[in-house]
Parts: C-alpha cells; sequence; structure tokens
DNA sequence: TTGAGTAGTCATGTTTTTTTGACTAATTGT
DNA sequence: ACAATTAGTCAAAAAAACATGACTACTCAA
C-alpha cells in the first residue's frame, strides 16, 4: 500500500492498532530479537530459520513505520546498518512480558 | 489445516502465541466487544462494519478454540446462541487496556 | 582486481486469508 | 400457511501475505 486509502481507515479497536504493529509471521520474532541489542540484516536472517530477505525487510520497514524500530546507518570501519528499539519499542516489552505471562 | 504439520510447530517467540489468538481482521474487535457482554451472531454481522458472515464464524470458531469465548446455546424463548467471555478471555483484559495505553 | 561481506531490490509465483453469494434448517410471530 | 429471524454452511473468487531466485551496488581485505 503505497497511497493511503482514505475509505474505511477508522480504527475502531484500540488495541488493534498495537496488534497489528507486530502482526504477520516475522514481526513478533524480529521485535523480540531487538529487545536484546541492535539487529543487522544478514544476521537476522540466520538467525531467524525459515525466513528470506524480501519477508524481513519488508517487516523491518514496517517495524519501523510504526515506531518500533529504528534504522540507523553506523559510518564505522565495516559502515552497516543497525535497526534500534525506540522509545516506544522499549516501552512496549513490559506489555509483551504480560502476553508472554498468560499461559 | 486439517492435519497437524509435524516440522515447524515450534514456537519460538512465546508471545506469539497469544498474538495469534487475537491475529486476523475481525478477531480483536469480536474480542473487545465480548468485554461488554454476550455476544449474538447477527448482533455482530451489524455491529461489525464490513465484515460478513463467513469470516465472523470463522474468528468465533477459532476463539473458542484458543479458549478465549465460549459458545453457549440458551435454551430460552426464541432459543439462541451466546458467545461468552472465558476466565482466560477474561484475564486478557487487564493487558489488552495496556496495549491500549500505549497510544 | 577479485572475492567476500554488507544490505538490499525486483518480478514472479505460491499460499493463506478474506469476501461473495447462494443456500440450509430450525424456530417463532402473524 | 407464510414470512422473518435465528445461526449458520458451502464453493468459488478476490485480495493480501509470503517465498523464490536473479540481480544490484557499495565497501573492504588480500
Amino acid at each position: 500500500m503505497t497511497t493511503q486509502n482514505v475509505e474505511e481507515k477508522s480504527e475502531i479497536c484500540p488495541a488493534q492498532a498495537l496488534l497489528k504493529m507486530l502482526s504477520g509471521k516475522w514481526k513478533p520474532e524480529i521485535y523480540r530479537l531487538a529487545l536484546s541489542g541492535p539487529l543487522r540484516f544478514n544476521s537476522l536472517l540466520r538467525q531467524i530459520n525459515g525466513s528470506n530477505k524480501q519477508s524481513l525487510t519488508t517487516a523491518l520497514r514496517e517495524l519501523e513505520e510504526c515506531g518500533l524500530l529504528e534504522r540507523v546507518v553506523v559510518q564505522q570501519k565495516p559502515l552497516h546498518i543497525d535497526y534500534l528499539l525506540t522509545e516506544k519499542g522499549k516501552q512496549l516489552a513490559p506489555v509483551m512480558e504480560q502476553l508472554e505471562s498468560l499461559s
């Protein structure tokens, strides 16, 4: 979806927005890994078994878009990209823990 | 998926199971409505704008399956079905509230 | 200057989810 | 007896999500 659809964009259910942030096959796993430090693309690709470039790219872009992750170009010796949790991303952590505690 | 696939059934991410319970287009809305009392099929269909029988049926079955809702045949004058929150469903409520509080 | 690692894009194909419309079947009100 | 309301099912189509494989472009080390 590149252009916004004017129709039906009324979020009726408030939690739905948050659920949508972590919807899909790979986002929960990516988010969880992000909790323990900066992520790098190829590393993710190796860590998340069964995933693929395209899907990870999409997921990372969406996590960026909703403000949970931040994409940072690291200007260091081998020059790379870090995906870091934003403040919002960190605030989500305790809620996720509670989710996990529910069996 | 009628038969269980032996492969890849390892839930790596614990929160993922819970997220899956409310995944899809209509489940969050159904759950939210269930918080304020018993649900009835045709009423839901009218309330949830843009939905349809088939999708609601599927969503309700899945919410039953994961133990958030219970389907009850009410043996009263006009004989109908009530969908009620289970204990587990009620326990989820505070977590959802927290989710909502995260803007 | 070649080879490996970085982080991707793009077009296409497959699979899953969601929607549509026709239909069923029991109960109740007029 | 007829119509409406209850709560759905079924097959098929459309839409969305996900996967595959080829390709790009930059950096760095040997």
